[in-house]
DNA sequence: GTCTATATTATGATAGAC
DNA sequence: GTCTATCATAATATAGAC
C-alpha cells in the first residue's frame, strides 16, 4: 500500500486535505483569483471532487475560513478565556505577545481577512457577523478594563486600539515577502518574530521590566 | 454638445479616465481579481482602447501604480523633504499625522500594497524596487534620528517601526467596510480620521500637550 | 467516493471598420 | 483615436463511467 502523489483514492481524509489546500491557495490569491483547479491540485485530487464535497468555490471558501477561525480561536482561547494573571498590564502585554506569535505562525490567516475585509460584499459580512463580533466583544471589554486601570487612554475608543493592534502586529508578517525585499529582514524568523513582538509591546506598554511613569 | 456617459469620443483626458478606473479596479480587487471589461466600464470607454493606450493589463497595472506613487510622493514631500519643525518630536508627530491622513484620503493605496506585498512575483519586486525603496530609505533615516534623541528606543530596528507605523495607522482605512460592520464606526468620517491620528501619535509619542517622562 | 470528459461562461487580446 | 465583433483560452460547474 503505497503512498500515491495523484489521489487519496479509498482514503477518508480527502475534505480535510481539500480544506487546506483551498486556505492555502484563498489566502495567496484571494477568492477571485484562485482557482478550484489549482485548490485540486495542490491537494492532490481531481477537479470533480471539490464539487462533490463543498459543492462549489463559494461553499468551499466558507468551510475553509470556518477551519482558519477555529483554529485562531484554539490559540486564543487561553489569553481571552482563563483568569490568567491579576496584574491588567502583564495580562495586556500577554495578549499582545500572543497574537504577535499568532499572526507570525499564520499569516494566511491575516491575508484572508485582509481581502475580504476591504470589499463590502456578501463574504465578508458572513464572517464578520459569524466569527469576528464574538472575538470583537471580547477584545473590546478587556482594553476597556485596561482603560479603567489608566494603562490606557480612557478618551480613545476601544475601536482605535483594536485596529492598532491588529495593524501593528500583522502588516509585517502580512508582507513578509515586501519586507524581505525592502529590508532584508525576514519576518518569518524566529527571532524577528521575537523582536516586533517586543517592539509592539513597548509601544503599547512602554519599556519591559520598568514601571509606567505618565 | 453634451456630456456622454458611455464614451470619451473625441476628448483628449481618456488615458488619465482609464488609469484612474484600473487604479479604482486592482485596488478593489487585486490584479487577478480585476477585469479589463470593468476597468473600460468604469472608464466609460470600449475594451479595445485599454489594449490601444496601454498595451495589456500588466502595463495598465504599471501605469496605475506609477500614477498612484506619484500622489503619495506629493502629499509626503512637505513632510520628509522640508526642513519642518526642529523639535525631533514635533517631527515625528507631524509624519504620524500626515501618513494616517494620506492612508485616510487614499485607502485604495494602502490595498494595492497589500494586494502585491502578500506575494512573491515580479509585480512585487518591480513596485519595491522602483518606488517603495526610496520611501523606506527616508523614513529610516527619519526613525533614526529620533531614535537617537530617544523618543523611540534604541534597541529596536527600525523595519519594525516602520511596519507598526504602517499597520497602526492604515487598516482601520483599508477594512473600514469591515470596521464599519463589526463596530458601526465609519472609519471614513473625518472626526474619526482625527481620532485614530491621536491615537497613533498618543501610542508612538505619549500624551499630547504633555512632556515624555519615560 | 473517485475520476475523466465536457458543457458553459468569462476573460484577455485582437482585427478591422469608422 | 474610437468603437464593434470576434478569437482563443481558462475558468466554474456538471455528467456520467467506474
Amino acid at each position: 500500500m503505497m503512498a500515491r502523489a495523484t489521489a487519496a483514492q479509498t482514503s477518508s481524509d480527502t475534505p480535510e486535505r481539500i480544506l487546506r489546500a483551498a486556505l492555502e491557495a484563498f489566502s495567496e490569491n484571494g477568492f477571485d483569483g484562485a482557482t478550484t483547479r489549482d485548490i485540486a491540485a495542490r491537494a492532490g485530487v481531481p477537479l470533480g471532487l471539490l464539487q462533490y464535497h463543498f459543492g462549489g468555490k463559494p461553499k468551499l471558501w466558507r468551510a475553509a475560513v470556518d477551519r482558519a477561525f477555529a483554529v485562531l480561536r484554539g490559540g486564543l482561547d487561553n489569553v481571552l478565556g482563563d483568569p490568567g494573571p491579576a496584574d491588567d498590564r502583564e495580562r495586556l502585554g500577554l495578549l499582545i505577545r500572543a497574537h504577535v506569535q499568532f499572526v507570525a505562525g499564520n499569516p494566511e490567516f491575516v491575508r484572508l481577512m485582509h481581502d475580504e475585509g476591504k470589499r463590502g460584499g456578501p463574504r465578508m459580512r458572513w464572517m464578520v457577523d459569524r466569527h469576528v463580533k464574538p472575538l470583537y466583544a471580547a477584545l473590546v471589554a478587556l482594553i476597556q478594563r485596561v482603560q479603567e486601570t489608566g494603562l490606557l487612554p480612557a478618551e480613545v475608543a476601544p475601536v482605535h486600539f483594536v485596529y492598532i493592534l491588529a495593524g501593528s502586529a500583522g502588516v509585517i508578517f502580512h508582507q513578509a515577502q515586501e519586507c524581505k525585499r525592502l529590508s532584508g529582514v525576514d519576518p518569518s524568523n524566529p527571532e524577528v518574530v521575537n523582536a516586533h513582538a517586543r517592539a509592539v509591546e513597548h509601544l503599547f506598554l512602554g519599556p519591559p521590566n520598568q514601571e509606567m511613569t505618565r
